[in-house]
DNA sequence: TGAACATATTCTAATATCGGTATATGATGC
DNA sequence: GCATCATATACCGATATTAGAATATGTTCA
C-alpha cells in the first residue's frame, strides 16, 4: 500500500514551514488574509494569496486557527490550545533531557570525588553495562 | 514548482504517527530493532521490520534517535534534545493559552479585591519572569 | 566456510502534498 | 445590475513520502 493518512492532524499541520510562519505571524495578533500575506512576503517575497489560503484551510481543519468573518474580510487568529497534543508529546521528552542534565551533574560530581581519591579504573568504553529499564 | 523540502527537519520527522510511536517506545528505554518492532506490533500488528528500520533512519538523520551498536544488535535510544525546536515553537503558544488563563485569574482577583476594598490600586505583577531555556 | 540471525537498503507502486495559475464565490458600493 | 475588492477553490504538474517485497550487509557461531 501507500502512504498513510497524514492530513487533519496537528503534527502534520505544523510540519510545513510556511504554516509555522503563518502561526507565528498570527501569534502576534489577528490578521486578515491580505495583511497576513503581506507580512509573510517579507520573509518569502513570492508567496501567493491562494497558497496562504490553502494553508489556512489546513490549519483551520485541525483547529489551529479560527476565523472571524466580517464584511468581505476574514480575520484569522491562532487557537493555541490545539497545539496541546504537540506540547504533551514534547513535554514527555523534555523531562528526559532534564534528567540527563541532572545525571551529567552527578557524573561531574563523581569525577570531582575521583580526583580526590584516585583509584585504578579501566574503562571499556564501548561496552558499558547498560540498564535496560522497564521491560 | 512542486512541494518544498520537508525531510531532514524535526517537525516533519514527528509528523508521522509511526515515528511518534517509535519515539514513545524508545522513550521508555533503549531497544534493539527486534524488540522495538515487537513492541510496536502490539499497536500495529502488521508493521514490518524494514519499515521500522526506514523510520529509524529518518529519525537518525534528524538526530532524534541515536544508536549504540554491539555485535549484531543495534540499540536505539531517544535524543530528546533534538526536540527542542518543537518545544520552543509550542512554548510560544503555550504562553498564549496560559496568558489567557492568567488574565482570567486577574479578573477574578480583581473582582475579589473590589469586593473587599473598592478603591484598591494594586500593582498588577503579571509579568513574572519566565524561564525559557537559553537557545 | 557456511548457516542463522539482526538490521539495512533497494526497488516499486500508490498517493499525498506543495506551489502555480486561473477561476469561482461572496460582499460592498455605485 | 455591475465593477471591485477580498478570499477561497479547482485544476495541474512535479515531487516527496510511505508501505511492501525482495535482497543485501554484517555478525556470530558451529
Amino acid at each position: 500500500m501507500a502512504r498513510s493518512a497524514t492530513t487533519s492532524d496537528v503534527f502534520n499541520a505544523i510540519g510545513d514551514r510556511c504554516r509555522r510562519d503563518i502561526l507565528i505571524t498570527l501569534g502576534a495578533g489577528e490578521h486578515d488574509v491580505t495583511a497576513l500575506v503581506e507580512r509573510l512576503r517579507s520573509a518569502q517575497p513570492q508567496i501567493s494569496q491562494p497558497l496562504v489560503s490553502k494553508h489556512l484551510k489546513v490549519l483551520r481543519e485541525v483547529d489551529l486557527v479560527r476565523c472571524r468573518h466580517t464584511g468581505k474580510r476574514r480575520f484569522y487568529r491562532v487557537n493555541a490550545e490545539a497545539l496541546r497534543p504537540v506540547h504533551v508529546f514534547t513535554a514527555r521528552f523534555e523531562q528526559m533531557w532534564n534528567e540527563r542534565l541532572d545525571r551529567l551533574d552527578d557524573v561531574l560530581l563523581g569525577m570531582q570525588e575521583h580526583a580526590e581519591h584516585p583509584a585504578g579504573t579501566h574503562s571499556p568504553d564501548t561496552n558499558t553495562a547498560n540498564e535496560s529499564g522497564a521491560s
